[in-house]
DNA sequence: TATTGTTATACTCTATAACTATA
DNA sequence: TATAGTTATAGAGTATAACAATA
C-alpha cells in the first residue's frame, strides 16, 4: 500500500463514522500487516502468498492446486506461477493426484520444510508486533470472530 | 481477488495451522467484503476507495488530501485521481486550505451528500450480510478489537 | 459435457521519483 | 529546506478467456 504508516495514535479523521467501517478497518490492518510480513519473508525468498502455499504444502493435507486456489481466494492461474516459483526454488514439488490424474498435489521438499520453519517463526514475531495492543485473550477472540465470520456463514 | 468464493462451510484446508493466521483471515474477509461492497457501489459510480473519500468529505472534518492519504493508507498521488474522479462527477469540490494555501480541503457537494446517504445504506446492508454469522455484540467486539490493534499500538 | 492445470492478455492497483507552488 | 499537491511511469497484482488432458 502507498504509505506504510505506523499509526501509533488515533488520527483526527478516525472520528468520522467511517472509522467504524469494518471494510476499512480490515483493509488497514491487513495492509499494515502485509508490509511487515513481506518485509520479514524477503530473506527467505518468500511473500505472503508463496508462504501460505508452502505452509499448506507442509501440512500433510496434500492439497491440490484447485484446493489452494479456493482456500486462498486466488485464481487457479495465479497458483500456477506461485507454485512454479516455489518449485524453481526447490521448496515444493508437484505430485500426480492419486484418485484424479488431472489434479496435481503440492508437497514440500525437506528444504521447503526447513525454510518454512524459519519463516513461520519470523511471522509469529510480526504478528506479535502487529497485535501488540491486544492481550492474549483478545488475540484469541479476534481470531475466533474472523473465523466465525468467514466459515459459519 | 481471483475467485469471489462464498465460503459457506469451513473448507478442508482450514485445518492447517495457517487457518488461524491473522494475516490470511484478514485478507480473506477483506477480499470477500470488497467484492460485495464494490458490487453494491457500482450503481452509484463509486468504489470502496472513492466512497471512503466521499464519506470523509461529508463528515464536516474538512480533511486535506494529505490527511486522506494518511488515514486511508494510500499514496497522495492516488488521492489525486480519486478526488479528480469524484470532482468530475460533481460529488465533491476542492477548497483552498484556510491556514495553508498549499493544502486543499475536500468537501462534498449537496449532490455528493445525497449520493453518500444512499450508498451508505447499501453498504450497511453488505456489512450485515458479510457478518451474518456474528450477533450484535460480536460485531461490536470485532470492531473494537480491530480499532484497538490499529490505533492503541 | 465438466473439470484441472496451463498460457496469454488486458486491466487495475501500487510504488517511486520528479516537478510546482507554497511555507 | 521542507511540505502539499500533481504528473508520469514502471511494476505487481487481478480478472478473463481460451486451450489440452483427463474425468
Amino acid at each position: 500500500m502507498g504509505t506504510q504508516d505506523t499509526d501509533v495514535e488515533e488520527p483526527r479523521l478516525a472520528a468520522a463514522d467511517i472509522g467504524s467501517d469494518v471494510g476499512l478497518l480490515l483493509a488497514k490492518l491487513h495492509a499494515a500487516g502485509s508490509v511487515l510480513n513481506n518485509r520479514a519473508l524477503k530473506e527467505f525468498g518468500l511473500k505472503e502468498r508463496s508462504f501460505s502455499i508452502l505452509t499448506l504444502a507442509c501440512s500433510g493435507l496434500e492439497p491440490t492446486q484447485r484446493e489452494l486456489a479456493d482456500f486462498l481466494s486466488l485464481d487457479p492461474s495465479q497458483i500456477v506461477s506461485l507454485v512454479d516459483e516455489l518449485e524453481g526454488g526447490g521448496l515444493v514439488e508437484r505430485a500426480a493426484g492419486k484418485l484424479d490424474r488431472r489434479a496435481k498435489i503440492v508437497v514440500a521438499t525437506p528444504e521447503g520444510r526447513k525454510t518454512h520453519t524459519k519463516a513461520r517463526a519470523a511471522l509469529v514475531e510480526c504478528e506479535h508486533r502487529q497485535l501488540a495492543a491486544l492481550d492474549g485473550a483478545e488475540v484469541s477472540e479476534l481470531k475466533r470472530l474472523l473465523r466465525k465470520a468467514l466459515w459459519d456463514a
